[in-house]
DNA sequence: AATCGCATTTGGTATGACCAGAATAAAGGA
DNA sequence: TCCTTTATTCTGGTCATACCAAATGCGATT
């Protein structure tokens, strides 16, 4: 069963699927950047030094400069020395911006992705609500407040809409969470701007995160998770008129 | 045919991002994709009409095609015609799969994965006690009973093993959990692979697969949380010996 | 020391060629 | 007629070379 016939993820031993000359500076490549040789920020060989040292044409040089930049390894901008990124969650989240982008012009993506959001995010505030410590509440009021005092300003509420949202996901001290909160939101980001915005309809929300913190505070998942399903289903009714015209 | 002429007004709303004469033929080849004139299993042109169709090099028709397969539009195995891939969520979340095995090699990767994907199967128990219908109910024992049956033999027990938790992944309709699922599993395929199988180990995770299915069964999402949760983290003191030496 | 200007570096693209595996058509035998 | 074998064509993979334009580096100028 497997799906996923991608050529990389093993070094050897691979029947006769790929033997592409890339894979090999690939490989040496990707070396040198988990070993820290090539520490993040510095700059990869440039082409023609790489076809000096591994024997190869610049073509292949360029293609194997090219996968790695499609994984997220390195960050190439034309006419620009390639940087090595040492790969972290975001750059693995965003390696997906692309084909989820394709998957947005289907039917049901949107609303697909919103709910798998929801039901993580029920999932973050259920466990906000049982083992969130003093500091975190802290942090969760602090966010709350600086998204009162921005009711008025709309571009701001959104900002600190977000960050309210993002403490949730920073709560669990897993670092996958906030990267996913990242993508979630840099995914569905393009819908949620089309969203017309007005104070009466921040403070709405406003009042929901306040009640979302309240049942936190209150040791209440139930209610916390209630509190935040309703939010986002009101959110979401309020902008599937932007893109879906049924 | 050079068509660099730098006049061109077309876009120029890029200051420092990427004015590749690639995208052109990306951007195109990605509408025929969305537009269904390429479908699912069909070919792409052949590099050498591309480079007729677009007036580019075969060098630029390469790198737009190499592109598209960096994404999983287009399955590209050497020396074979690619295939036009319509992109669906497994193909979105293997898009991560190069990305994640660099990220395996640092410590705590595979631990933050983990806890990620117990932290949303505990959700999910959660929304199965909840939301479970009868037909859900009955995959679920079905899927368990070939998990018992399966005990006597370790291979089996494991397909099984991995069946019944993906029926939880199902339970939501969301089509995003499961592909969630399957990466997660591939990803962490290969430390479970490691570990050290026994008919006796098999019989205890069966038994907190029924303690888990017999929660749903009662409708008591605290009950099923807290046996995912034991049987998860008995699990992974089970396996995180055989990566982490500590 | 700050600035300007030119030579160098470096990535992007274009050509043309050749190879090897794959697909297809042609030839041959049952 | 049908299947197997063989020759031809296709197609992607790689190499070599050349030129362009942007970016960089360095020395001369102010």
């Amino acid at each position: 069963m497997r799906l996923n016939a991608t050529s990389h993820d093993t070094i050897e031993a691979m029947p006769l699927a790929s033997r592409r000359a890339a894979d090999m500076v690939v490989a040496a490549l990707e070396a040198r950047i988990a070993s820290g040789e090539l520490h993040d920020g510095s700059f990869l060989p440039a082409e023609r030094e790489l076809m000096d040292e591994f024997g190869v044409s610049r073509t292949v040089a360029r293609e194997a400069v090219a996968r790695l930049a499609g994984r997220g390894l390195v960050e190439a901008r034309p006419r620009f020395r390639p940087v090595v990124r040492r790969p972290g969650y975001d750059t693995a989240l965003s390696a997906l911006s692309g084909i989820v982008g394709q998957l947005m012009g289907q039917t049901g993506t949107v609303k697909n992705l919103y709910d798998t959001r929801v039901f993580l995010e029920a999932a973050l505030v259920r466990h906000a609500a049982l083992h969130a410590r003093k500091d975190d509440i802290g942090v969760l009021r602090a966010a709350l407040e600086a998204n009162e005092a921005a009711i008025p300003d709309s571009a701001r509420f959104y900002a600190t809409d977000m960050a309210f949202h993002a403490t949730l996901y920073e709560l669990p001290r897993n670092p996958v969470m906030p990267a996913i909160h990242r993508a979630f939101t840099g995914w569905l980001r393009p819908h949620w701007e089309r969203m017309p915005r007005a104070p009466e309809r921040n403070r709405v929300n406003y009042l929901s995160h306040r009640e979302i913190y309240q049942s936190i505070l209150d040791r209440d998942p139930d209610g916390a998770e209630r509190a935040l399903n309703g939010h986002l289903a009101a959110a979401w009714e309020y902008v599937r008129g932007t893109f879906d015209p049924a």
